[in-house]
RNA sequence: GCCGAUGUGGCGAAAUGGCAGACGCAACGGACUUAAAAUCCGUUCUCGCUAACGCGAGGUAUGGGUUCGAAUCCCAUCAUCGGCACCA
């Protein structure tokens, strides 16, 4: 390709126009404050998902989403709203880390390395981001934030009452570390030995690591946490209030697992001597459930085993059982623990409780099905109307009492029925429906003292701490085996030069070796985790508003113009990949919430309309990776057919959420495109110099060509404000055909093309609108700063239109009449047509159906 | 297993209640050329009828339904992809 001709300059243009864009900041954003800020444009903040730059650069997947938000952004600036683009680093994490010990070196400059070559490859694309607001969250100056945040989370508590985060100090109980939202537990955590390190629940995918695919365990230690659970309530119901794709938030939704039931309360029975002690200091085993209205089909109970009244209930008979069945549970990992269509286990403690609806006594169980961390970590056994319960109870013959009707079906055919039906077998409630059902016994229950409605979450609290050693540390120090923050004057808290960094594998931090470093003082030493990656991302498009600002994360002024508007959400438009629905998505709303309701922020949610764009396969249709073979490196692709026809060939292949392969014929049509467009404003002369075309005149589009310029004024802007790049892209070829043979081409129709085409094709548009403005004067100025153009409706309205004649709904004739026709003209007209006659011969005619400007259905048989 | 998305030519797709296949790729034919590339013009859902302009029938995963009219709305089934997966 290098030796053949390009069909036009494009590896001329296009690093000619890059460099002007950076020497002259087209694009940089004026925050309020600066002298450039024009207080009367509104403000449209455009962001995408920052990578993580990895060893291997860009693949043609990273600028899909940034090419759509490029689009818009270019767009919405000749729109003459003032643009929030910018572009940043999520720098540190593990796989910086992975990568570095892979290849020996300091993951800092891995990682300043990594970074440079992300951005000369961005750069090449195009791209308008503000590059003045470029951020990296291993930077000292951007980490401080970070750690100052975490120190707004460490001092504040959730006040249930108010629903929000308040500052620790309004606390009144007594134990102000027991609320903290950034709170020292010792949890069983997912430790994963060949990273060295614990996870989050979200890293861990069927017992192994996300990252490498290692196996990981279950093992108890001291971490930080953080207390999003008493977000849970509102991560869920805010929403509400966003423009994000419904599956999306019906994800974050389920994640969060909100169930709503009611806690009961059951009475340890008399049982063996050991523990009679314990019920008669009146123990009892709180149970939640979301079917309060079965508690009369309670025939046994099950707690999990690791919960604590198990050592206080066993009976001696039943110790060695219990213990030998808890041993077996800890070994097992998550896998097998998860592991499906498997066998339900458990041991009998010996112990008994009393139903408190039925006051029967009924056994208490363990089994692994129980889970400690969800709910009260016990249950009661219904194996009428739960499935887990019915298989544990018709493995080890317990009981089972029908206690709702299906619809339908006998008691005895409504075992295993777990919808709602009719209450039977429940004097309390006897022919009430589930509902119904629900609501009085929880009453009942609530009357006598004995149970409550209560809700639970499937969301845990987030597991902060890492055992790594590049990530931020923590603003915080240990005194006497209590922890302290630092104060905010004493960040950044930076991480000590370490020679060796790799983690030890004993769960040691790698911060721990660093000696001098840990001392803080006489008697205090530093915390030697450090935070996961998500914490940078969790805030980073806030600093985007006010990257340079030392005196606070984000100037109050700054915030409020580009996080606040009319809506729910800061960010106007955020595009990025679907694998970030959950975690990202759900840890950065948690932070914005809590620090909007300490007062930092303008608004309670980060992001308002959300998009996802769908994956790009390799040309095999298959996911591309390096074991295949089907990576496409965008480098290669501009090498051969430019960045405009890199960037075209992304937003032509299909709808940008759909998830397509890629084609490199398909690149070369795009690429055909816009050679059109240059050829219809250029021609190459004797010399073979690209000349502007003669063609070229000062001259009024006829009505044919006025009708597809303003056509394609209207759909290119449509299908901009909705996202459909591909069918503006197959618009502006459809205008671009019309003109290919004209013999004479209105400059005027080709500079609303340029201006049209510019957000998609922003090199080959501005070179081609600096030759016009050469010869034709009037303006001087780049096409990027032009105005876009609106369509004048008027010139679309045809003065005549074709009417589909349709008998029984077939196509059998067309009909081409005035405008606005009447009824009763389109019909005799219709009726009039010799096809029409003919085919309704020997037919009466029913009904005649009219569409004005559309069709004439004639029924008939 | 549960939840969600998707299913249209040889391929990427368009049309979201009113002409199915815009636009692009590929293929085929033509013009230009000594030739090729590039470029420009044309054809291309399937089947049948016609010497031909054309005409007819069928067609949007499958089966049913609603409607004057369905790729589009509803029900069921199948397939592919994604998420969750003992959450009481």
């Amino acid at each position: 390709m290098s030796e053949r001709r390009k069909p036009y300059p494009f590896d001329f243009f296009e690093p000619k126009w890059q460099r002007i864009w950076d020497e002259r900041r087209v694009f940089h954003a004026p925050n309020p404050g600066e002298s450039s800020f024009d207080p009367s444009k509104q403000k449209f903040y455009v962001l995408d998902m920052f990578p993580y730059p990895s060893g291997a650069g860009l693949h043609v997947g990273h600028p899909e989403g940034y090419t759509a938000t490029d689009i818009v952004a270019r767009y919405k600036r000749m729109r003459g709203f003032n643009v929030l683009h910018p572009m940043g680093w999520d720098a540190f994490g593990l796989p910086a880390e992975q990568y570095a010990i892979k290849t020996g070196q300091h993951p800092a400059i891995t990682t300043r390395e990594n970074v440079a070559k992300f951005k000369s490859q961005l750069q090449r694309i195009g791209f308008s981001y503000d590059w003045q607001r470029e951020i990296n969250t291993s930077d000292p100056d951007f980490y401080r934030w970070t750690q100052w945040i975490f120190l707004q989370i460490y001092n504040s508590w959730f006040n249930s009452e108010t629903q929000r985060a308040e500052p620790i100090r309004t606390y009144r109980g007594a134990d102000p570390d027991s609320v903290r939202l950034a709170y020292v537990a010792d949890v069983p955590v997912n430790w994963c030995p060949e990273l060295g390190t614990v996870l989050a629940n979200e890293e861990v995918i069927d017992g192994k690591s996300e990252v490498g695919g290692f196996p990981v365990v279950r093992r108890p230690m001291r971490q930080w946490m953080l207390r999003i659970t008493a977000y849970a309530e509102r991560l869920i119901d805010e929403l509400e209030g966003l423009d994000w794709p419904e599956g999306i938030k019906l994800l974050q939704r389920n994640w969060i697992g909100r169930s709503d039931g009611a806690e009961i309360d059951f009475p340890i029975a008399g049982m063996a001597d050991s523990v009679a002690a314990a019920s008669d200091r009146g123990y009892k085993i709180r149970v939640f459930t979301t079917r309060p209205d079965t508690l009369y089909g309670a025939t046994y109970m099950v707690l999990a085993p690791e919960h604590s009244l198990v050592e206080l209930i066993v009976s001696e008979e039943q110790w060695p059982a219990v213990r030998d069945y808890r041993e077996r549970t800890a070994r097992k990992s998550d896998l097998e623990r998860t592991e499906l269509a498997k066998e339900k286990t458990g041991a009998f403690t010996g112990a008994f409780t009393i139903n408190p609806a039925s006051s029967e006594k009924i056994p208490i169980w363990i089994a692994d099905y129980v889970l400690l961390g969800y709910g009260t970590g016990a249950i009661m056994g219904v194996p009428g109307h739960d499935e887990r319960d019915l298989e544990f109870a018709r493995k080890f013959q317990l009981p089972i009492i029908p206690v709702v009707q299906a619809p339908g079906k006998t008691p005895a055919e409504s075992i295993g029925f777990v919808g709602d039906g009719m209450a039977i077998n429940s004097p309390i409630i006897d022919g009430l429906s589930s509902v119904e059902g629900k609501t009085k016994i929880t009453r009942w229950l609530e009357e006598r003292g004995v149970g409550k409605g209560a809700v639970n979450y499937k969301l845990r609290d987030w597991l902060f701490s890492r055992q790594r050693y590049w990530g931020e540390p923590f603003p915080v120090i240990w005194e006497k085996g209590a922890h302290r923050a630092l104060d905010e004057n004493e960040l950044p808290v930076v991480p000590p030069a370490l020679e060796d960094y790799k983690p030890s594998g004993t769960g040691d931090p790698p911060l721990a070796k660093a000696k001098e470093w840990i001392r803080y003082s006489d008697k205090a030493t530093r915390e030697t985790n450090t935070m996961p990656q998500w914490a940078g991302s969790c805030w980073y498009y806030l600093r985007f508003c006010d990257p340079k600002n030392d005196r606070r994360f984000v100037g109050e002024e700054a915030e409020r113009y580009w996080m606040g508007g009319a809506k729910a959400g800061g960010v106007d438009l955020y595009i990025g990949g679907t694998e970030h629905a959950v975690l990202h998505l759900l840890y950065a709303r948690f932070w914005h919430k809590v620090l909007f309701d300490l007062g930092y922020l303008s608004k309670p949610e980060p992001f308002q309309r959300l998009v996802n764009q769908g994956l790009i396969l390799g040309e095999d249709s298959q996911k591309m990776s390096k074991s295949r073979g089907n990576v496409v490196n965008p480098d290669t692709v501009i090498d051969q057919h430019g960045a405009d026809a890199f960037r075209c060939y992304e937003m032509f292949m299909g709808p940008l959420e759909q998830m397509k392969p890629w084609s490199m014929r398909g690149v070369e049509g795009v690429a055909r495109f816009l050679a059109r467009v240059w050829r219809l404003i250029m021609e190459e002369n004797q010399a073979g110099e690209w000349e502007l075309s003669p063609r070229l005149r000062e001259i009024a589009p006829d009505k044919a060509q006025q009708k597809i310029v303003h056509g394609t004024i209207k759909k290119v802007s449509e299908d901009i404000e909705s996202l459909s790049f591909n069918t503006a892209i197959s618009q502006m070829m459809v205008f671009v055909n019309a003109f290919t043979n004209a013999p004479a081409i209105p400059v005027s129709a080709m500079r609303t093309l340029l201006v049209l085409l510019n957000p998609f094709a922003p090199h080959l548009t501005s070179e081609l609108w600096e030759k016009i403005s050469g010869r034709f004067g009037d303006t001087r100025s780049d096409v990027a700063e032009q105005e876009w153009p609106g369509h004048d409706e008027a010139v679309l309205v045809e003065d005549e239109v074709d009417i589909i004649v349709q008998i029984n709904g077939k196509l059998r004739d067309k009909l081409r009449v005035a405008i606005d026709a009447n009824e009763e003209e389109l019909k005799s007209a219709a009726l009039d047509l010799p096809k029409i006659q003919q085919h309704l011969a020997g037919k009466e005619v029913r009904k005649i159906v009219i569409v004005p400007n559309k069709i004439v259905n004639i029924v008939a048989n």
